[in-house]
DNA sequence: TGGTTATATAACTGTCAAGGCATGTAAATT
DNA sequence: AATTTACATGCCTTGACAGTTATATAACCA
């Protein structure tokens, strides 16, 4: 459950990333309100993504804030990078191909 | 088993990808050999792949070249892409800080 | 025609994880 | 001290696949 593309895979995991994004950070229970999520569901979820380094936990006396660690999704970055190469690639063939045909009526 | 983040989730399916990344498509078999997975296994992996737009079919005689379909993986990209302002901020906070610091020695 | 090749699909099995409920624990409040 | 708040964790059930084996289908070959 160590995989990068695992953890992310769940969506709610996905929705408390994207609420992370906004602010500095949230607490449980604020999480869980804004998700509609159970309170046991949220830890569990904050546990995984911790682990997956894709969050931080900071306790503050009887609460715990949450804060988003983006650079965990470089990973993901990465894999996609060679992907992206291609339709980079398709946007040149069009460049190319506009180059080559006769130009339009309007500038 | 439609969701983009799912498909990618199996080791398997993103194996396949890799490996299509190269060349101009590859029948099934030659999947199987380069990945050393049994050849119904490989075709189930296909299916939902292609179910996922990640890959196409092209029916030749027998066979069945399958070929990468990155476009499809711009949804991935495009859910990456408001986390990739956070790294990218962090550059530029790097970037104003060199600028404030005591220039270094050499040029 | 009969056999082989290439691929898909169905049926089955094992594994694993998501979410629910109940409970533990520590801090805060009264 | 007793209660409440905030959170984690354990157990349990259920569902979702992944991978295997067996079989169906279609094209190719001798």
């Amino acid at each position: 459950m160590v995989d990068l593309f695992t953890v992310l895979a769940d969506p709610s995991r996905r929705r408390i990333l994207d609420t992370l994004r906004g602010g500095d950070g949230l607490i449980v229970k604020e999480l869980t309100a804004a998700l509609d999520l159970s309170q046991p569901n949220v830890s569990k979820h904050l546990r995984v993504l911790r682990e997956a380094g894709l969050v931080t936990e900071t306790v503050e006396r009887q609460r715990r804030r949450y804060r988003l660690r983006p650079d965990a999704l470089r990973e993901l970055d990465a894999w996609l990078a060679p992907y992206r190469r291609f339709w980079v690639q398709r946007l040149d063939d069009l460049a190319d191909h506009l180059d080559s045909s006769t130009p339009p009526e309007g500038t």
